[in-house]
DNA sequence: CATAAGGCAACAATCGATTGCAGTATAGCG
DNA sequence: CGCTATACTGCAATCGATTGTTGCCTTATG
């Protein structure tokens, strides 16, 4: 085999384990081949590209937990998903999966890694403290406010790399990307009521700032539009295990007095209308249903989704953005997405 | 200035930036302090309150890159899904959320900190080394193997602490966790067969190993059936944007020289139903389908998918258990586990 | 030929925590 | 009272890469 430089090379040689045993062997100082790998322009070219080729032959990488102690950053993004008022809404919820897959595809794009963190507010306290400062993440990028808006504001009060997916309050200290809830929520409602229907049921947990946004939302729609219109609220958990039963509660209770359902996820949405199917109650023309979020499996479903678009790609593109100019010592403010009616099959 | 114990303390104080500060406070050595908080009975239990106290107060937390630095080791397990095959497989792939979610839970109930990368081989050949020897992680869950099974078997050579979910080939040096395919191929077509079904389509690109034995399984079914059953192959691929028009396409090209779909997973089976559906064609009457997987999503179709069942929560458990013995030191076997055939209402 | 200038590389300090070993104080016992 | 044993704590080396500073050597120019 014609090698590099040497004569016979039969597979990696002998394993170099840190820059000072490949300086040795390049015959130069460990800080010549740190510059060197680092494709620093003050090294020689030729002697760069020789040590660059040496590493390579033996498989050599910086040892990154030195490199990281030295420069004082990490590369490293940490993605939190608080699982606040919802304990056991389980890390593998739809919507949260659908952003985290955008936002690894953003992080690695952008040459960050991702830290993957799954925090229970109601153990640990000062879990966000904790992720904060370990040391471990240059940022810290979060989905979904749940029940934790005031935890989040007080430490961003002095923690500046930190974005956060959900509701934009008026006046708030830290910086989120999110779709108008409240907006969409009425949306969803005012395009039932156009559609012809009177007797709305909201079907979701208004313990979460988000929901109750898209709750006070349809609330809205419905009020303004006046007299023949109602809205009922049965709360129902993100939690897949806890959604399907309290689902088939609240349509037996309210069983013949509602003629639309504005869902707060595609998730319940989906369950819903495989309810309603179960009973012999055809969608839309029975009952009319609208989700939210407009994941893949609003496609998925017969007949597909009726829905309001959260738009994840852009939403994670820009929470992304924006965690790097907060890294980089800017100051940029919240961004609030407007929602989109999803017309298919449903409503 | 009350500080140390002090009266008031209002807030957290000045902030502690490491240790050596933390031991001037407390008044003893840096040394001290690192035991104090790690908890070893060799510090005064009486002093090490007091010093752990000290941290609470000033919200000190020990520099992870300098602990990890010195004890060589990291804490954290790297998950890494290649994108061998089909390129333009996004990570947001419903498998993959499905198992990811589930190692998650796993390891974060295991004390390990969760990396996440996506790799594409085609762009770098060295994706599996430079993941393995970044020093970063102190193991590797790879969430399916992809074309990817000789790169696989190199890096395992000497690398232990890898544990892969797919298939298992006879002889093969990498651990792997999954289920056994060719198996649950199989169990898929011979239910389509016992259900009086003759001809079938196997939807699914088999460059992937483990497609590929799903095909196989499901070719073993038809072809010891004997005479009278026939096997057709379409290649579809993952990614959900090629998915829709190929499934089309197939669909068009066979049509009426089928009555019975495998598919090579839920996704394709929802997104096949859905196209029959528009076309008029009812299912399972018309058409049967059967799905892989057993995804959440299953049940949210209409009919609900039958399917073969891949148990992703034991299947997580198991894989971090594993991975924990290779660190530990120990050598493991693969771990095949049997599918389960799930009937519901689309087969 | 001499001197200046510029390009490269070596040296050594540094990031912050951990840990083996040495040292000291206190208690206990003869 | 003195000596040993025990229980802590301090000291300093170490993990591996980065980077400001210093110094050498080569080349160009008067």
């Amino acid at each position: 085999m014609a090698d590099d430089d040497s004569e016979i090379a039969p597979g990696p040689a002998k394993r170099v384990r840190n820059i000072a045993e490949l300086a040795n062997l390049a015959g130069v100082s460990a800080g010549t081949v740190s510059r060197a790998l680092a494709d620093k322009p003050m090294v020689n070219a030729r002697t760069r590209e020789r040590i660059q080729a040496l590493a390579r032959k033996h498989g050599f990488q910086i040892n990154q937990m030195a490199s990281k102690l030295r420069r004082q950053k990490t590369g490293v993004i940490g993605v939190v998903i608080p699982l606040g008022h919802d304990r056991r809404q389980h890390i593998s919820d739809p919507f949260f999966m659908t952003l985290l897959g955008a936002l690894a595809d953003q992080l690695t794009e952008s040459g960050y890694d991702l830290m993957l963190s799954r925090a229970i507010p109601q153990e640990d306290p000062n879990w966000l403290d904790r992720i904060v400062t370990s040391g471990m993440v240059d940022g810290v990028l979060m989905i979904g406010q749940s029940d934790q808006f005031e935890k989040i504001e007080q430490v961003a009060r002095d923690y500046a790399p930190l974005v956060v997916w959900g509701t934009h309050k008026q006046g708030q200290v830290h910086c989120s990307v999110g779709t108008d809830n409240h907006a969409g929520g009425r949306m969803a409602a005012e395009y039932l009521l156009e559609k012809g229907h009177r007797s709305l049921v909201f079907l979701g947990d208004t313990t979460g700032i988000e929901i109750a946004e898209r709750y006070r939302g349809a609330a809205a729609a419905v009020s303004s539009f006046g007299k023949g219109a109602t809205l009922q609220l049965a709360p129902v958990h993100l939690s897949i295990d806890e959604m399907t039963g309290e689902i088939a509660v609240a349509l037996t209770a309210l069983e013949g007095t509602f003629d639309g359902v504005v869902a707060a996820s595609d998730a319940i949405a989906t369950a819903t209308i495989r309810q309603l199917a179960a009973r012999g109650i055809a969608v839309p023309e029975g009952i009319a249903v609208i989700g939210f979020d407009d994941l893949p499996l609003a496609r998925y479903t017969l007949p597909q989704l009726t829905t309001i678009r959260q738009d994840t790609a852009t939403g994670a593109r820009r929470m992304v953005e924006l965690l790097r100019e907060k890294i980089e010592g800017g100051t940029p403010g919240s961004s609030v997405m407007a929602p989109e009616l999803i017309v298919r099959d449903s409503a």
